[in-house]
DNA sequence: CAATCTTAAAATCTCGAGAAAAAGTCTTGA
DNA sequence: TCAAGACTTTTTCTCGAGATTTTAAGATTG
């Protein structure tokens, strides 16, 4: 159904189980398509010429969308359908701040119970994580996808042994939040963090069993990415609702006649 | 669609926004009735029989279940259905340490925001609180249900000064989770606590602006029903796979005949 | 020209029926 | 007595069509 931690099909590291039902494999299709910005933040999401574009019923694809109102990626008011869930700079501070709290907690418990398993795969994690760094170029989507996903699989491996499911599961939202601003600040973004030496000290914090240490160099890493996406220019991230309306008939236009 | 602080209509204080729409009235009622308990945790929630009970159609009643999925209420996997969430003392200690980091969080950032009208906004719901315990009477449902309506009011007004939507959202989950183990709580606790007094010193260190105490305090007044629901037999709480189908089924023809 | 009312179009919401899957039941055999 | 397999029943999942509401456009009036 999802990955979310407080669900039970949630011990995959990589990729998730295989979708059993169409409402699932609509929701994966659709979340992807929103984080990946295909879907643009604010837009909206017209039942009748969506289910064209993914082959479903209007009924399953209403139940797709209805779950994804659970990530907080689609929102949905009254009798006027479903959108984009809108972005904006002060919602992407929030998040960041909110992040900050709770992925610390749970680097907290983690370093306080992981085991010494644990801190193999952190280093494993961080192996991988480190060799696709190595090959990575901006500018090849395959590449940057590879490490996107190991970076995400590093940050989750650290937070594994986290025994708080609540906790494992708000920091799952709050990750796949900032994964669509992270998005844009890789594409548009001109300034190349160095990413690798945050990640050695975090890592080495880690399995140090640092906690604060470790703490504060994860609140470095995470609110660098703010920082990346403050410069850019507001009109990416200001959510402009007559910008977004156009946007959004232009697009089911689009759809309508593919 | 739900009084989540993410989603727009949550300015209310006490009663949420009119259903607009079927599945929101579904929505509502099935929430009700899993806090309240008259769906027990860990029962299956069968579309069929459901869906005459709340007098909807069958893709409605999905479309409400998928909603709860949201507030974690109900779980659903592959291709077997619903089921209300199940309940277990683990699961409470975690939604309880959870709350605690959240609600304080929340509560530093109102104290730190608020303005005066914040104060007295928190003076009032004192107030109105204090009058609900005055004439408070256990064996009364009218008066409990007022008692919670109010203490529910209390917290959100405490907190209602912090700016950030998701520690909001997290608080409104955590809360709601926590409403199916305090109602189990009070049927069956002897143990009446002075939950007055602590809503007083509550009161008073948030208003003198008293971060640390103030949170120390609401820490201890949330672990206070962690204890309270530990001294409970096990029976009440822990999920036996095959006392709970058992009860499932009987539900079902109940409402099958009713 | 702006504002309001009327009319037309599009989109949402809702329902019931049919296909696919799971659970339950019964028979058969060792 | 227990286990395995085939059959039946129940339940879930999916789809398309009709009713209701929102949105857009056009006409009318001050």
């Amino acid at each position: 159904m999802s990955e979310t931690a407080l669900r039970k099909d949630s011990q995959d590291g990589e990729e998730a189980v295989e979708p059993k039902t169409l409402v699932e494999a609509a929701y994966h299709r659709l979340r992807k398509d929103i984080i990946e910005g295909n879907l643009k933040p604010g837009e909206k999401l017209r039942v009748e010429h969506l289910k064209n574009h993914y082959d479903v019923g209007a009924g399953t694809l209403r139940e797709a969308l209805q779950l994804l109102m659970t990530d907080a990626l689609v929102v949905a008011q009254g009798q006027r359908g479903f959108n984009v869930a809108p972005i904006s700079l002060s919602d992407f501070e929030d998040i960041t701040r909110t992040r900050v709290l709770i992925e610390c907690e749970a680097l907290r418990q983690s370093i306080a119970r992981g085991t010494d398993e644990w801190e193999g795969a952190v280093m494993a994690a961080f192996h991988r994580l480190s060799r696709a760094e190595e090959r990575l170029d901006w500018k090849v989507g395959s590449s940057r996808e590879e490490w996107e996903a190991r970076n995400k699989t590093f940050h989750e491996v650290l937070i594994s042994a986290c025994p708080s499911r609540w906790i494992r599961h708000f920091q799952q939202l709050l990750y796949r939040q900032s994964e669509r601003y992270r998005r844009i600040s890789m594409h548009t973004s001109p300034i190349p963090r160095d990413v690798h030496a945050e990640h050695v000290k975090l890592c080495e914090a880690s399995v140090a069993r640092d906690a604060d240490r470790a703490c504060a160099v994860l609140t470095e890493h995470i609110i660098r990415t703010l920082d990346a996406i403050r410069t850019l220019p507001p009109s990416l991230i200001e959510g402009d609702p007559a910008k977004l309306a156009k946007v959004a008939r232009t697009r089911a236009r689009v759809l309508e006649t593919e």
